[in-house]
DNA sequence: GTAAAATGTAAAGTAAGGTTTACATTTGGA
DNA sequence: TCCAAATGTAAACCTTACTTTACATTTTAC
């Protein structure tokens, strides 16, 4: 079975959850102990993060994961 | 900065959510596109799922990530 | 009680998530 | 304008998620 996953695109709203809690990378970075560069790469789409980080993620923004990560329409079926 | 998100233990309701919807672990692995092994390793808590398939996952068992997949309460602040 | 279905287990390999260090570029305020 | 903060980028490295194949054990149905 070959891996579909890695083919998945998802978006993400990072960057504007974090403008609504005035938030830097760097602060993102701190409050969830990962590093800053971590943050930017998942902001940037460069990788999604582990379900660990969304949850975390997703717990900092009193929101849940699906809001702040949505997987793209045609991937449902991947 | 060490890894802490490795050290994080997450429980998951997904044999329950199965047998809510009377799915063995490889009519599951066959809806989300993934081999059986996978279904059971994240049911015996060997690995937690990456994001795209705890998404596909919450999406199956039309709840959400947060419903399926629980952060044991001290890893919180991990 | 036996066959089939379901689940458990294991090993080797690949790909993606995340780290560290380091430096470059952009943005904003005095 | 100039300094500092914030963001962007990159490379080398390690760990974990997931695959494939294969076989062993447990459950279920007849």
């Amino acid at each position: 079975m070959l891996n579909l996953i890695k083919d998945c695109v998802v978006k993400n709203t990072l960057k504007v959850e974090r403008a609504k809690k005035n938030l830097t990378q760097a602060d993102l970075a701190k409050l969830i102990m990962v590093s800053r560069q971590t943050i930017h790469a998942i902001e940037s789409g460069k990788y999604v993060p582990s379900t660990v980080l969304a949850l975390k993620i997703a717990h900092i923004f009193e929101t849940t994961i699906e809001e702040v990560f949505e997987l793209e329409e045609s991937d449902w079926s991947k």
